[in-house]
DNA sequence: TAAAAATACTCCATAGGTATTTTAT
DNA sequence: ATAAAATACCTATGGAGTATTTTTA
């Protein structure tokens, strides 16, 4: 059987032509090696060196053995190499999910400072809802998630990593757009535009039962499942929105953003991840998006 | 160090995500297995496989390390294969040189068997004279010559392959045209043009004594080296010539070929090679030269 | 005859085997 | 309780060393 051993010493005999120098160079006597090239030759079925006693010289086939092998464990090196980038997490490629709002927010920042950290990991971003990614996490299909919080699944490890108030969304005509801060009762009579309950049911509920404390059930003339639809269906005075504030991020022209006064209820955004998945790029992501984001 | 065992049993591993199995297929115990992955792990300084007593999985860097290691072993055996066709003779390159005559003669035979037998060997032709082939074989810088023998050189093997009666070569205006063949002395007063000296002293010198026999010394009114000059410069009415009758299939307008009355002078063409040179392509090659020429 | 490769043999390192333990399901 | 990998220990193959012979320039 063929090992790499006979490629290092055949490399080493065909470059110094003479057995006696490549011995020493390979730190070994002579007679072994003479056995291991013919062990080789053998092998291969074929001669790698016409042998005159008096000196040596690689046959054709020889010299068209000696480049491959050369290259064999030049490659060797390289897979070697590879891995341990790979096993740092410094090469490979990393599946990323994320939910519209963490484009104007979180996304940005981590991309920037993973992408010039670890240049060899290729990413793949692919924007859908909290619970789609859920089923892609478990699937295989995504290696992270950006994702609104809670999460039940056990099988995912979750650490939020944004929590920033919520504000209101108001057309540039409305009378209320002169107010420093609005109460939520000012809006009781106001068309409310959500998102539907399912795409973050937390968030949903805790809107609504803000609004209940404030002594009304908000009226929801339209969903949408994407907040940049939330914020244009505003600036087109279908209604109010009560929004995550970075989305002011957007700049969209014809919508003005104004603080809640109520105690300020929080948009959370959360990264998930297989619990059992310890492939390294994944860490390296975690470590990075812990550095940016250590949250207070 | 890393050898090609350890690749080998990574990869049954890897298929079979199972040590006991993996053993089974390799024909060996388990114990071993498991010490020689442990090995070939220490060596990279990375995991290959996840192993929780119970189920193995190959790490991130594991699966590209797989990918690399098959890649390996299959250029290997590639090599091998590479290495035995070459020995073979079946494949590699071949530098060829000729002189312009054997082009007309003797090389579309063997060059249309040899490219069919042994496609892989590559061919580069040189039309090049005698002595310079000589001066090339010894360099190094072709493998095998087309040319006219005589080779003093001890160094060189040399086979006559073909030895073909010489013709003259009239203008096609001449009276002798209509001889259905000619005896030299009614040359006696013609211009003669003849390749220099040199290019192929026996040739030469044959031609001259025969003429002396015949009772004259020939007028050489005119120089060529190239056959093909020579040919036209007869059509042109310079002179007559006295040429290797292969030349017939030149098929050159306003030449006319009549054969000698004389006991036939002959033109020889001959395969040089190096003696020491045992390259398979080259023996591959005379072989094939011999089976085409066996020279009665 | 001198230099270099091949042979002959000897030895020991280590690949591989056997028995057993550990551990997770 | 069981299946599977790891650990411990032993065996023996074959890679490497030493001494010697062979070969040819």
């Amino acid at each position: 059987m063929i090992e790499l051993r006979h490629l290092r010493y055949f490399i080493a005999v065909a470059e110094e032509l003479h057995f006696g120098r490549a011995a020493e160079r390979l730190h070994m006597a002579q007679p072994p090696l003479s056995q291991q090239i013919k062990q080789l030759e053998a092998e291969l079925g074929f001669q790698l060196f016409h042998r005159t006693k008096r000196s040596v010289q690689l046959t054709e086939a020889g010299q068209v053995f000696l480049a491959e092998s050369r290259k064999l464990l030049h490659q060797l090196e390289q897979a070697i190499e590879t891995g341990r980038q790979v096993n740092r997490g410094e090469k490979g490629q990393l599946v990323i999910g994320f939910v519209s709002s963490a484009a104007y927010n979180v996304l940005p920042v981590i991309l920037r400072r993973f992408r010039s950290q670890v240049p060899a990991v290729r990413l793949e971003l692919h924007e859908m809802p909290t619970n789609e990614q859920l089923d892609w996490l478990r699937d295989g299909k995504i290696d992270i998630g950006f994702l609104r919080p809670p999460v039940e699944d056990k099988a995912l490890q979750v650490t939020t990593i944004v929590r920033e108030p919520m504000v209101v969304a108001l057309p540039e005509s409305h009378p209320l757009t002169d107010a420093s801060q609005i109460t939520l009762s000012q809006l009781a009579n106001e068309g409310f535009i959500l998102f539907p309950r399912p795409l973050s049911p937390r968030a949903y509920d805790q809107i609504i039962s803000l609004c209940q404390q404030a002594g009304f059930s908000p009226n929801v003339v339209q969903e949408a499942m994407q907040m940049q639809t939330i914020v244009s269906l505003v600036a087109g005075g279908i209604g109010v929105s009560i929004v995550p504030v970075s989305l002011e991020n957007m700049q969209r022209a014809g919508v003005v953003y104004k603080p809640l006064a109520e105690p300020t209820p929080c948009a959370e955004i959360a990264v998930a991840w297989r619990q059992n998945d310890h492939s390294p790029s994944i860490q390296r992501f975690l470590e990075i998006v812990n550095q940016a984001m250590v949250l207070r």
